[in-house]
DNA sequence: CAGTGGTCTAGACCACGGT
DNA sequence: CCGTGGTCTAGACCACTGT
């Protein structure tokens, strides 16, 4: 993510005509573009490059730095900063927050409970979340409406040694995403978008034929090593997620 | 993105037991988490969380930026530091270069041209790049294989007057994408994912039944002002994009 | 070992934008 | 206006890792 940031220029008068570490940031990369920086071919250390622009060695460092997150570098101790060989694009996507999504679209969110059972999980879900043959889960699954109409089908698998007071939680009245980001710390997490075929619990709540192709994201995350929840919601059919690179 | 970077610490060991910024930014996020600065709400400006800390400013600025760069916070000059009503997650995923992509999973790249024909655009497609009626472009049918087997089916279309040389290329051998990254100088897109039956010509490239749940990764990119290329590409059925949040 | 990037500091100027 | 974040500097120490 070229972080842009501010636009705050902080420009140093002092020499040349030098803009700050953005403007060093665009040089690099119309050399890379130009090949005048080839790919895999390493570049000028960052006191060398201070040098060439005339400013200080931390300036260098955040332009390049910069460029690295983007994947356009490849930088490490020692070895110094090379032009990736892969110039792969990254782009970061927003998770969105369903109702948050859907009242930014003008819409009212609805939500309800379709099921929600604690008992013991598929042998693919527990491998899923590293967990021991014969673990207990709560499986919750529930709709979420723009406007009255199914929008999202979630089904999830939450961990109760994990998050113990998720089974004194009323599901019926509280989302249980908005329950967990108000009740546990901040976690790391996978996330795993595909493209399945509605099964039959798919396309009931969705009201769609079965089989047909609906938009899936898959997400497992974590507190520390203990597995919190897995959760995959089913997007009603048209949904697209967005972003731009 | 929480920008994690390196493991180097460099250390204060001046004065209490301070670790560097990242230790400032899981103080700070253990605080946001903790609800002792809660959403909405201004957090203490950064000279005096340098105070509190006992560090120097511009390292309270790198944890701030970096927590504001994840989402979690909002940073507004004059206005000060807020914490975030919404903390929505970020996740950066990583647009795959699909030969390296099927390279990196030990399988052999392989490649063929479908179809190709220079022509007036459907009207939608001239839309989605915001060409005027009438344009033409080159439309350009490929299948990625692994081992042999399909992998991706890729239909796109390509503005020959920004990128003329596409006309010269022999697409029977040459991947189309290949030489956009190859000779277009950096731009900017948009990426669009979501979930597509197979029609007709994607089913039969994929050789799976027509009307099969495909994942679909839709991109335009720009040269300016300029329209590029649209593409869409149809993978195969099973194919997950996964990411760490 | 030695070179390179990662980070910290203390101080400074400036752009932005709320009041 | 003036507080706050954005950025720059010059110098320093350190972590990592290829040789």
């Amino acid at each position: 993510m070229p972080s842009d940031g501010g636009k705050g220029t902080g420009r140093q008068v002092g020499r040349q005509g030098m803009l700050g570490w953005q403007a060093i940031r665009d040089e690099a990369l119309r050399r890379i573009h130009a090949r005048e920086w080839a790919p895999g071919e390493m570049i000028p250390n960052e006191a060398d490059l201070a040098q060439e622009f005339g400013c200080a060695r931390t300036t260098v460092n955040r332009a390049l730095r910069d460029l690295a997150d983007a994947g356009f570098l490849d930088r490490r101790r020692k070895a110094g900063t090379r032009v990736a060989l892969t110039p792969l694009r990254k782009a970061t996507l927003e998770i969105p927050v369903i109702s948050q999504e859907i009242e930014a679209r003008g819409g009212t969110y609805g939500y309800a409970l379709v099921s929600r059972r604690l008992g013991a999980a598929p042998i693919a879900v527990q491998n899923r979340l590293g967990l021991p043959a014969g673990a207990r889960l709560l499986h919750v699954c529930a709709l979420h409406l723009c406007d009255g109409v199914p929008y999202v089908y979630e089904d999830r698998w939450v961990n109760p040694v994990t998050v113990p007071g998720i089974l004194q939680i009323d599901l019926g009245r509280i989302n249980a995403n908005a329950w967990l980001v108000q009740n546990v710390p901040y976690s790391r997490g996978e996330l795993a978008l595909s493209a399945a075929a509605a099964d039959d619990a798919v396309a009931s709540s969705l009201q769609c034929p079965a089989s047909t192709a609906v938009f899936a994201m898959e997400r497992i995350t974590w507190m520390g090593e203990a597995p919190i929840t897995l959760v995959t919601q089913y997007h009603a059919p048209g949904y697209r997620l967005t972003t731009s690179i």
